[in-house]
DNA sequence: CTTCGGTGAGTCTTAATTTA
DNA sequence: TAAATTAAGACTCACCGAAG
C-alpha cells in the first residue's frame, strides 16, 4: 500500500491545479467508496482522464503492484487452522506431490502427531506469516514484504521432535514465500528452540521464533522450491530415531 | 525496545448421544 | 439399525505480557 501511495502523490503532484484539487488529501479523505470503488479506482481515472498517465503505464502500475502483493491475499486468513492446515499444507502438498497424508494404513500407529509421509520418514510442517510487530490491527494491514526491515518474529510452535523425523516450515512474506527443512535433531538442539509450551506437555513441546534478527543464521536449513523432497530425504538420514 | 513461556480463539476430527 | 446431531478433544497459529 505504502509504495503504490507513494507513486500515484508523485503523479498528482505533476498534474494541473485543478487536478491536484480534485485529488487532495482532503478531497480523498472525505471520498465516499462502495466497493468495488475505491480510493485507487478515483486517483486513476482522474489520472488517464486528465493525461497524466496512460493506459500502458496504468497497466505496468497494476502488474508491478499485484508483484509485489502476491501472497497478500494468505493475510486475510484470519483462521489459524485454515491457514495452517488448508493452505499450508495443500500448499506444500502442490509443491511436493510425492508427500503422502498419512493414516493408519501407511502408518498402523498413526493418531495424526505429524502432517505427512514420505517412504518411513514422518514430516511435520508449520507455517508463519511476517507482520509488523504491533499490538491489534488485521493482518493484512501489518503484512510485510521481504525487503521491509521492520521487525517480526515468526512463531513456529507446538514443535514436538519425538513426533516427527523433518520439519519443514513455510514463512510468508506478502511478496514472497521461504521454505526451511530440518532434521527433529537439528529443531531440538537449536540454540533459539525454546522448551515447553501448553501445560502437560512441556516435556515434549517447545517453540521458536524466527525474526528479522536472527533469519540469517537459518539460512543453513532454507532450501529452493524444486529441492524441498531431495533434503527431506537427506535429512531424514541425520534425525534421531523415534520409537514408537 | 526484545524475549519467551504461556494463553486464546477458530476450525476440524472423532466419539458419544439422540433422533428417525 | 442407521443416520443425524451434539459434545469433546485435538490441532492450527496469533498474540499477550511479565521480565530482562
Amino acid at each position: 500500500m505504502d509504495k503504490l501511495d507513494k507513486i500515484l502523490k508523485g503523479k498528482i503532484k505533476t498534474g494541473c491545479r485543478e487536478l491536484k484539487e480534485q485529488l487532495s488529501d482532503e478531497t480523498l479523505e472525505e471520498l465516499y467508496s462502495v466497493y468495488p470503488f475505491n480510493k485507487f479506482e478515483y486517483i486513476i481515472s482522474h489520472l488517464i482522464s486528465g493525461q497524466i498517465i496512460d493506459i500502458n503505464e496504468y497497466l505496468s502500475i497494476r502488474s508491478s503492484y499485484i508483484n509485489r502483493n502476491k501472497y497478500l491475499y494468505l493475510f486475510e486468513i484470519t483462521a489459524p487452522r485454515t491457514f495452517g492446515e488448508t493452505w499450508a499444507q495443500r500448499h506444500l502438498n502442490e509443491i511436493v506431490p510425492e508427500l503422502q497424508r498419512p493414516d493408519k494404513t501407511t502408518d498402523p500407529y498413526y493418531t495424526g502427531e505429524y502432517d505427512f509421509w514420505y517412504n518411513n520418514i514422518k514430516i511435520e510442517v508449520k507455517a508463519s506469516r511476517a507482520v509488523r510487530r504491533q499490538s491489534g490491527g488485521r493482518l493484512i494491514e501489518k503484512a510485510l514484504s521481504i525487503e521491509d526491515n521492520a521487525s517480526f518474529d515468526m512463531n513456529f510452535q507446538q514443535l514436538k521432535p519425538d513426533c516427527c523425523d523433518v520439519f519443514v516450515w513455510i514463512g510468508v512474506w506478502k511478496d514472497c514465500i521461504k521454505y526451511w527443512v530440518l532434521s527433529n535433531e537439528e529443531v531440538r538442539s537449536n540454540k533459539y528452540f525454546s522448551k515447553g509450551q501448553h501445560r502437560g506437555n512441556k516435556q515434549k513441546e517447545g517453540q521458536l521464533w524466527i525474526k528479522n534478527s536472527n533469519i540469517d543464521d537459518f539460512n543453513l536449513y532454507a532450501v529452493d522450491v524444486r529441492h524441498i523432497l531431495d533434503k527431506i530425504i537427506e535429512k531424514s538420514n541425520q534425525h534421531t530415531h523415534c520409537h514408537e
